[in-house]
Parts: structure tokens; C-alpha cells; sequence
DNA sequence: CCTACAACCTGTAGCCACTACAGCTTCAAG
DNA sequence: CTTGAAGCTGTAGTGGCTACAGGTTGTAGG
């Protein structure tokens, strides 16, 4: 009997697919555009993956998981790879994506805001002639916001 | 001396991009998906907008600043064309893109908590020995909530 | 009337981050 | 040794545009 999964120091793709919880053309992808070296291969050529490949994957995931670009994952990625980390800019990376998420929560909270008016209005006591959506959408300028 | 670009009923792609907002690649690809019907052409095979092209395009664009998909907002379009129109599924359209919006706002929201939290712990005083925000992606367990 | 040049035309490729095949080969349990 | 899951490569598709390349047309000034 082989030892269970959990504890193989050697595992194929979809072993460490189940383990990281990203899927196994995810991770082939994550190897062609850079993100994951490649591992080495068995006698089939199949890939072979080690502790280390795990560690950074879940780094990966985890950081796609806050919506950070595969871009940005690169360059973290070599930072972490760096001895003397340049901390400022791995803290710059961070803080530049943060501005990114609240900027986008402001600009649908407006949306959220536009598009309750129009669903409420027309779910609303409104005469049935004409329909508010779409009359809403036809004429801009019932829109008492006019930022977006 | 015509008279002003404005008052012109008939129009080129330039000017329907102009008065729209909408950039004239994006008024030749909507007409490609099947948004904006065929318009006449000049003998010379370049395309002529109407009056009523400049309102359908009006509709388009304000939909897709609220966010709605190609595909709902053919939808839209097919049912304001639609003499005793169908306001329930305007309105079912409507309230189900403010629900995916709402779901959206708040996986951002819960993004913006974890995101804040790891670059306030690197600006903050922790000990430069290692880098938070390395720290935070390469281990998983940092986080407070584990939802995302 | 002619020229210059902006605006137009079609068709195709690229963007992001995957996802989904098709058509093979390899691995491992029984 | 057989079988079937899992692996392999390479390509195409997703959404909603955007950006060319390489040509044609419209129009204002001279």
C-alpha cells in the first residue's frame, strides 16, 4: 500500500489539483504564461510536482482569490523570490489594488443605486402603458444622476 | 452652407459616434453582434444613420453604463420593439443584473476588508524582517475570513 | 477641376484569465 | 494484460471591445 495522498512529497497535476483547489488547465496555463516553473516529468512525460510547487500555487491562488492581476502575481512572486525583499514595493502592489476594488465598489454602488430606482419603479404602482425599464433606459435623462 | 452637424437627420458613423458617446469600432461591432440594425449606405457603401438609429444607440449605450450584457440588452431592445410589450421580463431583466450587481459589491467588499488589512499591517510597525503582504499570500491561514 | 487629407471601409488579431474541447499517450489497479 | 481514469499538446472559444493594416470615399480649399 502507498502512502496516502496527502502525505506524497511527489504528486502528479491532479493531486495537486484537488490540493490547491485550482483546476488542472489553470495550472497548465499558470506554467505557460510563467507564474509556475515547470516541473519535472516521469519517464511518460508527465508532470511531477514537489513541495515547493504546492507552496507557490497556493501563493498564486490565494492572491487571484483578492483579484490581483497575473501580472502583479509575477512580480510578487519574484519579490518573495528576492533575499532582501523590497517590501515598499510589494506594500505598493497591495495598496494600488486596494484603490482599484474601492473604486470599483463606488462606481457599482452608483449603478446599484440607478438600476434599484429604475427595477423599483417599475415593480411600483406605476400605470402599466409604457414600461418604466424601458422607458428608463430609452430616455436618459429620467436619470436624477447623471454621473455614469 | 449645410446646416449644423446637430440638426442633420442624416449622418455618418463619425458624427452617430460623436453625438452618442460611443466610438465608431464599437457602433460597426454592435451592428455586427446584431444590436443595431444594418443602416442605408452612400453610393460610395459608407454607412448613413437616421434619427432613429441615434435613439437605439442611446439605449444601447445606457444599458451597457448599467452595466447590462449584449445578450439582455437584445433582449431590451427586442421587447421595446414589441407593440404590447412585456414589462414583466424587463423588469425580471432589470432586478436580476441589480442582484448580480449587489453579489458583486459585496464579493468586493469582503476582497477590500482582507485586501485593507494586509496593507495596513505591512505600512504599519511590524518588524521589517519579512514582508506582510509576502507573508499574507504565502499563508493562507493569516486571513480572519476565509470566505473568499 | 484637382489635390490633399480626413474619414470611412473590411477583415483580422489582440486583450484578460481562463475554459473546453479533440485526439492522442501513459499510469495504475485488478 | 486489460481497462479506464488521468495525463499530454495544441487550438479555439468566452465577452466586449480595441487596434491595427491596407485599402476607398467624401469634401473643402485652391
Amino acid at each position: 500500500m502507498r502512502p496516502a495522498k496527502t502525505l506524497e512529497r511527489v504528486v502528479p497535476i491532479g493531486t495537486l489539483a484537488e490540493r490547491t483547489g485550482v483546476k488542472v488547465e489553470t495550472i497548465r496555463y499558470y506554467e505557460q504564461v510563467g507564474l509556475l516553473p515547470e516541473p519535472e516529468r516521469s519517464e511518460g512525460n508527465q508532470r511531477r510536482y514537489g513541495r515547493a510547487h504546492v507552496e507557490r500555487l497556493a501563493f498564486i491562488k490565494h492572491a487571484r482569490d483578492l483579484g490581483f492581476a497575473v501580472e502583479s502575481i509575477r512580480t510578487l512572486l519574484r519579490l518573495s523570490d528576492t533575499p532582501g525583499m523590497a517590501c515598499d514595493e510589494a506594500h505598493a502592489i497591495a495598496a494600488e489594488h486596494l484603490e482599484e476594488v474601492r473604486d470599483k465598489i463606488a462606481r457599482l454602488r452608483s449603478l446599484e443605486a440607478e438600476l434599484a430606482r429604475i427595477a423599483t419603479v417599475c415593480s411600483g404602482g406605476v400605470a402599466a402603458s409604457d414600461c418604466a425599464v424601458i422607458e428608463a433606459l430609452a430616455d436618459h435623462s429620467h436619470c436624477e444622476h447623471h454621473s455614469h
